[in-house]
DNA sequence: CACTACTTTCAAAAGGTTTTGAAAATACAA
DNA sequence: TTGTATTTTCAAAACCTTTTGAAAGTAGTG
């Protein structure tokens, strides 16, 4: 395979992905490009190899940086902007999860904690607080199992992941 | 708080945090108010309980039925169909990872695959290979991951999960 | 069979999100 | 300061997904 084939391919396919993870389609696809990129790319270089516009390219890009995937680099002399993407994948996870539980698992908690404090004084109440608590004990476990592996080094974590699945 | 206010927040929370995961809007609600229920449902009720028409709820409750996470349940003499969710947070998590590691992870897998076989004659193809290389490393550790965790029972599941976080 | 209750389909409408691109803002250089 | 390259903003347009609801289909009942 072509090395430009092959790279259009995974470009498409990370954009798709991505979209799948809270992650916009143009957006993963901004970061594919500058994960596979051997050097630093300006906004403009970004723009032309996804024929996007400017300003969704400068959206992206932004958002890339707010979740901590892409940096900004300057080049002495150069009045332009380059962006590098964080290729560590263990970091890009990282990164994802501490957007994705900020975002969506810590919402759930707090309302989960306050619809439990419904009284129980009816079989629907029985019900509905017996299936809230269960909820709550796996969320708060999945919390705080991410917040471990998001403080944790990548070491720890490919070691117990391997662990798991033995 | 009240019974039927802390319903109204379950099902939107779960609606919007099911947005986030795959599962449309409508589709997590249903799941939401079947799951909460203390009893098995029928279409209309669904429909007035939501305020959703007929095609939606149809739509929805049976994609929740391909999901695996809600069944159909017949009462003897009645003609219309009555459904039920599954309550068991971790089959609902095992479910939902079925068909995300179905539909996302699989195909992935394979993009991965087919692109790493480019030849690396030029520096641009061994940076490109290097990353491809290592996102395949990892995208197979997590499949065989979530393999295992779809197999395993639940205790397996919950005793490997509490001692990640220990 | 005809009637009725219920379910399913699907084209059109609504709603939501993303993208565009022109204009405004910014920042450096001369 | 003026000129030029670059970045940012944002309203309108394009695009994509979801929802509606009327009509068609299905199945049990008398």
């Amino acid at each position: 395979m072509q090395l430009q084939e092959a790279q259009e391919k995974f470009i498409q396919s990370w954009g798709t992905l991505g979209s799948h993870w809270g992650i916009n389609r143009t957006m993963a696809q901004v970061h594919a490009l500058l994960l596979i990129s051997a050097k630093p790319l300006s906004a403009q270089e970004i723009m032309d190899a996804l024929k996007i516009s400017s300003g969704n390219a400068n959206m992206n890009i932004r958002a890339l940086i707010d979740w901590g995937l892409v940096f900004k680099e300057l080049k002495p002399g150069e009045r332009k902007e380059f962006f590098v993407a964080e290729k560590d994948m263990w970091e890009v996870i990282r990164k994802i999860i501490i957007q994705r539980k900020k975002k969506e698992l810590e919402p759930v908690i707090k309302v989960l904690n306050d619809v439990s404090t419904v009284d129980e004084n009816t079989p629907e109440a029985e019900e509905f607080v017996r299936v809230v608590q269960d909820i709550r004990l796996f969320a708060q476990k999945a919390d705080s199992t991410l917040e471990g592996l998001v403080k944790s080094d990548q070491k720890w974590f490919v070691g117990t992941f391997l662990n798991m699945i033995k």
